[in-house]
DNA sequence: GTGTGGCGTGAGGCTTTTGTGAACATTCAG
DNA sequence: CTGAATGTTCACAAAAGCCTCACGCCACAC
């Protein structure tokens, strides 16, 4: 569970359905059942995506999607509406929203939709730090421009894989990714695989990087969800 | 603001009608007419969309947004195709797709998606894109993204369910949950078990986060019904 | 072809977590 | 005060998750 969902929809049977699939896609759902309670509940928590009906009791759906957009955090909206015709979708992609989705609606589309969203938010977000060239962690030095990394100032026979799986740890230090996740940002979006495969590769690069690979300094294993680059200042 | 568009469809009609449209949105757009032009072209210039048909000479247009994909650079691709049906789609955002429109498509449509598409990406390039992951009650913190929290500025060794039912109380304070819900909203729908096992993890998360397990500050019980988060609580 | 290094997968053994049973404590109604 | 219902605590075995090592495949260089 670590993507944050709010779904505002009257329709008590549509919700739950929704909330069962995402749960899928190890998101953690919320649910208000009118327009108002809903616009509180965006603006009380932080949402990583916000599913909008448009034909809601209290404020209608366009109006939410007006005020949400009026602050400055970006949230990703989906309509999901029986409103179906063309000017429709044009006035609710207009108003701000990132996706459209027309009732009756499949369900799968629906979470393949959802993870696009979700996909390309965390495509970007990782971006963000792209522009950094070198890290250094201690005694770690990673060099994105010369594609080496060293230690104690001794270099490291890291291989392709092992080194952009450190980048990605490195950049983004005390973040927890589970296995799923780092298939997805350092394999590549689609990689078909075993998340298995991420534990030999960590095993392989704790072989090389850490003094001692049963009791690791760098790269910490967060039981039950995965791995993290330690940020907290321990030598030893 | 100047915006490079690629278009990559082997139907010279529809894609200088889409080219046409495209430009009242300020966006300068290239043409490319076969799924192997297309993918070098993709790579010889930076975009900020790609506008795709899937049913291509040359390369698939499947294969070429796969090959986008393994690059580290993210370009938001919508998918423009006559494959209609449910499977198809959800094929096509699986693989990488930001949005995918059937054959016939409304050009208004088109065109305010890729309006949304554009807006998305302004706003996170802006940096408003954060969502911070952070609870804060008194002296508890809990932090999704490092999946670990803290009590009077000192670690919890929580486990990975327990951290779970502690963000899930926190998330919602004062609201009372039963024990059947808990069930289905941390274990995950469809759970089968006990609800005793709801009381064995209260019992554990309390003995790590209460002061005083015996009379409890942060997770309070609810006879009869359940637990709750005490929203009450500030000072010790 | 042949050799080499990198990579993904399989299996076994080990550690941590978790669900459950049972005993004990508390609350509440009458 | 008493008894039934409900909640708490603790111990333990099963399950889940993780680490390690080894094997075979593949791509690439020679």
């Amino acid at each position: 569970m670590s993507r944050r969902v709010l779904i505002i929809e009257d329709n008590h049977d549509i919700a739950e359905l929704v909330r069962l699939h995402l749960h899928d896609c190890e998101a953690e759902v919320d649910i208000e059942y009118s327009g108002d309670s809903g616009l509180v509940q965006a603006r009380n928590r932080d949402y990583d995506l916000i599913i909008l009906d448009l034909m809601l009791p209290g404020l209608d759906g366009l109006e939410v999607c007006r005020r949400l957009r009026e602050r400055r955090a970006y949230i990703p909206i989906l309509m999901l509406t029986a409103k179906s015709s063309e000017p429709d979708r044009v006035v609710g992609l207009e108003m701000g929203a990132d996706d459209y989705l027309t009732k009756p609606f499949s369900i799968r589309e629906l979470v393949a939709r959802v993870r696009a969203i979700f996909r390309r938010m965390d495509a970007l977000r990782s971006g963000h730090t792209e522009a950094v060239h070198l890290i250094e962690h201690g005694e770690l030095r990673i060099d994105r421009d010369r594609h080496s990394a060293s230690l104690h100032g001794r270099p490291l026979e890291l291989t392709a894989r092992e080194f952009e799986l450190l980048w990605h740890f490195a950049s983004h230090p005390g973040r927890a990714y589970r296995r799923e996740q780092l298939l997805n940002q350092v394999w590549g979006a689609g990689y078909e695989g075993y998340e298995h495969t991420v534990n030999s590769h960590i095993n392989r690069l704790r072989a090389k990087i850490e003094d001692d690979p049963a009791k690791p300094r760098y790269i910490l294993t967060v039981w039950g969800v995965g791995y993290k680059f330690n940020d907290m200042a321990r030598n030893g």
